[in-house]
DNA sequence: TATTTTTATGCAACTTTTTGCATATTAGAG
DNA sequence: CTCTAATATGCAAAAAGTTGCATAAAAATA
């Protein structure tokens, strides 16, 4: 869906291979857009039959040959007609969630491992939006405007994460004093 | 991937048709699993295939036929297996922040008119998700036990969706404060 | 020196999700 | 009396996303 559009915001900014897409995916963006590395592949070749973007060969002599992609003015004008159109709401699907809602079929330590499990993971998340915070706070003032707009989806970032955590401790703390089994909803 | 399995929890508390199904994930489900009418029929259409549930048609006189599906022996074994299985974190595409992150390219009122409606949309999930928890809280201790998991999940929604709609403040704050536009990143 | 990681791209097959269409009845609102 | 909403299910095609495989060279690590 917009995954085009997401590509098309990124060369917008600076032309780049596919590999460097997949890097930023990996990044920065990926904290709210997450695509694997075929996938991108495969959009750029859609993009480039649709004239939304071009490509030149760079051959490089230590490094594999790339292709530098850039925006052209048609995906330009196609990038600036999305973006004047509201979006929809994002889909949520987390199957961490249904597992929990039917958490009574499993045994209560594999949840709260689950719970751990994620918890780590979220916490680690939450470090690194922090650590580029701080860079972004460093910054002279001219620098911050400049990139006022990707730091408010940082916070977006920071914000949910700790919600998340603050959340996961709740679970966890409720599921240690409720030790009893927890018979299914009729 | 586990809309499959999704299915098979509701399907584990309650038999359901596909059209129950739908309104369960547009009320309690559907705060952290989506799906339209059209994907849960497919999905059930191979679930019987699977034979991890069966149905039995009820005609009824006063509205269409519908088709009570429920769980087998072989769906219940196959829930189980997967509820014990450690489940992938959850991939977040946003649509809204790929368009902050890319908003230099729109008017500045377009983002705030943007920011606004989803306001609207979550201020109102979130009244309903207190609503639920309201009527959660009213239950006897016999009864929040039993409802304990499914509650947790309810928290999910409450907690970030409030998370959420901090984040958005803050944000609207910060882009009527910097009036001036700001330039792209280069 | 051997192994792993990083850089760099892609095809093919499959699964999942979306979009658009289609049908049919009843209840309620205007 | 007409239109809309709710009930109830589904097909077909397209788009999007996942999984598995494949290649190839340099750089870093053991």
């Amino acid at each position: 869906m917009s995954l085009k559009h997401a590509i098309l915001v990124l060369l917008e900014t600076e032309p780049s291979s596919g590999y460097d897409l997949v890097k930023h995916f990996k990044r920065s963006l990926g904290y709210f857009w997450n695509a694997k590395h075929q996938q991108v592949y495969q959009q750029l070749k859609k993009l480039t039959e649709a004239q939304w973007v071009t490509f030149q060969a760079h051959s490089q002599s230590d490094k594999p040959d790339k292709k530098i992609y850039e925006i052209t003015q048609r995906g330009k004008e196609e990038l600036s007609k999305w973006i004047k159109q509201p979006v929809k709401t994002n889909r949520i699907n987390d199957s961490l969630l249904v597992k929990l809602y039917g958490g009574h079929l499993a045994p209560r330590k594999n949840l709260m491992q689950e719970l751990e499990n994620h918890t780590e993971i979220h916490q680690s998340t939450l470090e690194n939006l922090e650590r580029i915070e701080q860079l972004y706070l460093s910054l002279n003032e001219e620098k911050k405007a400049h990139y006022l707009l990707p730091y408010m989806t940082l916070r977006r970032g920071i914000i949910g994460e700790r919600a998340w955590l603050e959340w996961a401790e709740e679970v966890k703390n409720t599921l240690q004093r409720q030790s009893p089994d927890i018979k299914k909803a009729d």
